[in-house]
Order: C-alpha cells, then structure tokens, then sequence
DNA sequence: TCCTTTAGTTTTAAATATGAACTAATATTT
DNA sequence: AAATATTAGTTCATATTTAAAACTAAAGGA
C-alpha cells in the first residue's frame, strides 16, 4: 500500500490514505509523538517485524514525515516527526476518541486533552471559523468541491 | 486484517485501527456517508476487487459500521451507516484535511465544512469544553490515562 | 423465452506481512 | 586485549492478503 490505485481517486480522503493508510504508519507517529524513538524501541513496543519496520521507517522519511536524527556520543539514532507528521495530531486524536468510545473495554487506557494554562478538558469540535464559536455536528454540512 | 495483534495494545487508536484501520473500511464509509450505495456502485467507484469488497462489507456490517438494508421494490440492496460509523466523521475530516494540505495537487477536489445556517467556514478545531472557546494547538496537552 | 442486472463466488497469481535467524559495527565488561 | 552485548538492520522461508478475471444464481423485463 502506501501509494496506492486510490492516489488517483482525487480525494483528500484517499490521498491521506495512500501516505498513512497502511497497517502501522499511523501506530508509528503515534509512538514517535510521546518522543523521538529508536529501531528497537519502536520494534519491541508495536510488535512490527524488523523488515516491515526497517521498509516503513524508510518509506517514511522519504515521505516526509520523520527525520533520521544520529543521537550525539552514541551510535545511536532517533527518528523525530516534522511538522508534516505533527499536523496529523487531531485525525490520531478523532480516531483515539472514537476508539475509545466504541471499544470493548471501555476503562483502558484513555487519551485526554486538556488546556495547558488551566488544565480544564479540550475536545475536538467544529468551529465557525470566524469567531472560534463551537458549532454541534447536526448544524454543519459537509460538501465536496470539485478542483 | 481489521482484528490484528495490536489489538492488545490497549491504546484507544490502536483499538480504532483494529477495527476501520484496513486498507478500504475509511473508503467505503466515505462513499456511503455521500448517501447509501449498492455493491455494484461501491466496487466500480473504489476499485476495489469484488471477493475483497464482499469480505469488507461482512466485516463492516459484523463491526456495526454498516447496516444492510434490502431497496424496495427491487431486489437491489443498501448499505447504510449506523451511528457507530457516522461518528467518525470528524476523524475522516481530519485526515482530509491534512491531506489536501500535504498533497501534490493542491488544486483537487476539496471538502468544506460549512455551517448550515450562515454558510460561514467551519474547522475541526481543539475547544475547551466548559464553554466552546477555541484553543490553538501549542496551548494543549496530550496526556494518557492507563485505564 | 432470452437477455440483463445485481450481488455475489471461485480460482489462480501476485504482493505483503510474519517470524526467526543472521550480520556488521561499535561499546562495554572482565 | 579479548569476550560479550547493543544497535540497527538484512536475509530468507513461510503464511496471509490482495488482485484480477471469469463464473454463477436469482430475479426482472423485453
């Protein structure tokens, strides 16, 4: 996958897809924004095996979406996300909402948002853009215009 | 796959991915959130092989995700989204926007949000829930919660 | 009756993923 | 200094998925 039949579907939809679509690109930035990460650490926490996780890293970089970083006074390296990776933030955090709401067990692990200065609860929502004012999901449409 | 080993992983995302994280589930609610589509229309406007969009549909319909509804008076059939699946709007919507941000053609087809009352622009943004007010990204925090 | 549509199934080939063992280049320990 | 351990991969055999194309069965219409 990862440049798939579906790149052609000039749908940004399916356009997201055919760079982080597969099985473990998302799972990878996830892992890689609790901080920078190691092959092995990345390889022993997924599960992934080493020739897909070596493939994947690879396809990554090239994608633009880490970085390859030498750890100083080691022979160590780390992969970093870019901005491009870190822009992905709210579609992980939307997927991790719904993932928790629908799950079997409810009480795992959880993801929480919350605002830095006052540490009070944040969620995704829809937003008038204009003003910042929250919008509920039934007073929005969503329409696809053609390029 | 849709139910792979990183099930176990107790993360709210994996546990989203473990259930629409396959190559075609996003593409399909995609097309069946635009208005309830038969087989035949699915199969010919994803592209998808029909043994694969048979196994899908069993799975999604299993998942809860879509609902196979007979079309009356014909012997066609629909499928349609359950509230499960709709709910995942704003994560789709999330990764359409990064990728008509990140995409090469920047020019194709775009999804809008708008409000359906004014017609003004409407974002996915991150809102402290006390009171809806918009938060940019720096003034937040990502935490997890082991359940 | 014969042809078409719809929603699949079957089959074979190709692509991907898994798992486990192996390697090469440093570092660390004894 | 030699032996051992780490790290970041590679290699290879096997298993699983996916793709593509042809086929089927049931029903409707001409």
């Amino acid at each position: 996958m990862t440049t798939r039949s579906y790149q052609r579907h000039n749908c940004p939809v399916a356009q997201a897809l055919s760079v982080v679509g597969d099985q473990w690109t998302i799972l990878l930035i996830r892992d890689v924004m609790i901080g920078p990460q190691r092959f092995d650490e990345l390889q022993s926490n997924l599960g992934i095996s080493r020739n897909l996780l070596t493939q994947r890293l690879k396809q990554m970089v090239k994608a633009g979406l880490l970085a390859k970083r030498p750890i100083p006074n080691s022979r160590r390296y780390a992969y970093c996300l870019t901005p491009k990776a870190l822009e992905l933030r709210p579609a992980i955090l939307a997927l991790a909402e719904w993932g928790q709401k629908w799950r079997d067990e409810p009480d795992a692990t959880r993801v929480e948002i919350t605002e830095k200065a006052t540490g009070k609860s944040v969620g995704l929502r829809y937003c008038r853009l204009e003003d910042g004012r929250e919008l509920k999901s039934n007073e929005i449409t969503v329409e696809r215009i053609p390029g």
